[in-house]
DNA sequence: AAGTGGTCTAGACCACAAA
DNA sequence: TTGTGGTCTAGACCACTTG
């Protein structure tokens, strides 16, 4: 009376022969079918765990070619995105917010090839900041296609533009990136630090099908960590 | 005579109601079950699509709670860990490589901490610049535990650390975090930039079960950019 | 031309969490 | 207790790629 085979199960096979060097980098493992039979169970069982260490970069297949144990992986890792309030309320402090700036300004021309929006016309840029139990979280710098977020019906007052698109423009597509920058004037006025500090900022960029929705880049205060799980 | 239906195609089809707010946030989408009789295609089929928008973190998942649109949901991004040599050459750089420092010694408390190495026995400390077409790219700070890579074994002369550790001692668990630095007099000298500058540093731990393998830190030259995908 | 992974189906049973 | 997602199975056909 065999106990069902999981996936997770032929998963974790897997990987053993391969950290165990039964299956070698470089090496071409048995395919599916053959796994199938040895393992004792069905072939999209198998094809379950294997595709999902091939999502992982521990594998490589290819139709007719095989499944390949990858000399070089390239391992993927994760990292949430959540909304700011919910970054530090996860980390046990008290969120604090203020509004520092909201006015339409024509965008820089790096923002404006960011988004593909013209150098003649306004966007809404706002600058506001973020605390954690009273202390400068991270500054949030942001333009916005004002067609998207009316000044009108979003305030920013009280609830920053962040959760606000979160809220009222979710789900849309976008590019994210890790820079390190040095504090200009206004970031070390706000976050509380020298000029010149080492700040980790992360840059989106947000956009539907037809149009542009944001550029933003959150500036965080000296130390900030950022951390992703393999 | 209908096409078969794909999972991709289901998934789009939740994605496109998603969006358009006929699964509002907040509410209970319809289960696999009525789904699949609506949309013409198996269970499995459903099942496969709003699995994967759940690993994306755009539904929330539960037993017989059902699928709901998150209110404030919290996005996947990944990106690719890869050897550093590969990173250069993908941008279309030479990659270049040399070896700095290759000494025991016995880690600083907070790599001790890191890695649960002991405060009195000695790892190897190994320092090494990686070049983009004769350009300082990268600085690597290593601490590495000697039982894993004698310095017998691996020299590190010509094969940097990092590329030796993923060929050698693949696919173990581990950490990654992000942060900004200001350049310390090691880092400004092999860099080519100024003490203090604002560098993106990746940190990372690698460990199997058993014992610590190594910490690494990878300091980039100024104005570095990691991008990931959502 | 042929081998291998990618996927769909229909049915079944199970595990978890809500009622 | 019961509804819902999680998963397994056996069989089938298809798509991509290599030989």
């Amino acid at each position: 009376m065999d106990r069902t085979v999981t996936w997770q199960a032929i998963r974790a096979e897997a990987l053993r022969r391969i950290r165990a060097g039964t299956w070698p980098p470089g090496a071409r493992i048995p395919d599916e079918a053959e796994l199938a039979t040895e393992l004792g169970c069905a072939r999209a069982t198998v094809n379950r765990a294997l595709r999902d260490l091939a999502e992982a970069g521990l594998l490589e297949r290819k139709r007719k070619g095989g499944t390949r144990v990858p000399v070089t992986p390239v391992r993927k890792a994760t990292f949430d995105i959540a909304i700011i309030r919910q970054n530090v309320e996860e980390r046990g402090q008290r969120h604090g917010y203020r509004l520092i700036d909201d006015a339409p300004r024509p965008p820089p021309p790096e923002v404006c090839a960011t988004l593909d929006w013209p150098a003649g016309p306004p966007m809404r840029h706002v600058i506001a900041l973020h605390l954690a139990d009273d202390r400068p979280f991270c500054l949030e710098d942001r333009w916005l296609n004002p067609a998207v977020a009316p000044p009108v019906q979003a305030e920013f007052t009280s609830v920053s533009a962040n959760e606000w698109l979160v809220r009222n423009v979710p789900y849309s597509d976008g590019t994210i990136g890790f820079t390190a920058r040095p504090a200009d004037t206004q970031a070390a006025r706000w976050l509380d630090c020298a000029e010149g500090d080492a700040l980790l900022a992360i840059e989106r960029t947000t956009r539907t099908e037809a149009a542009p929705i944001t550029f933003v880049r959150l500036t965080y205060a000296p130390g900030h960590r950022v951390d992703a799980t393999l």
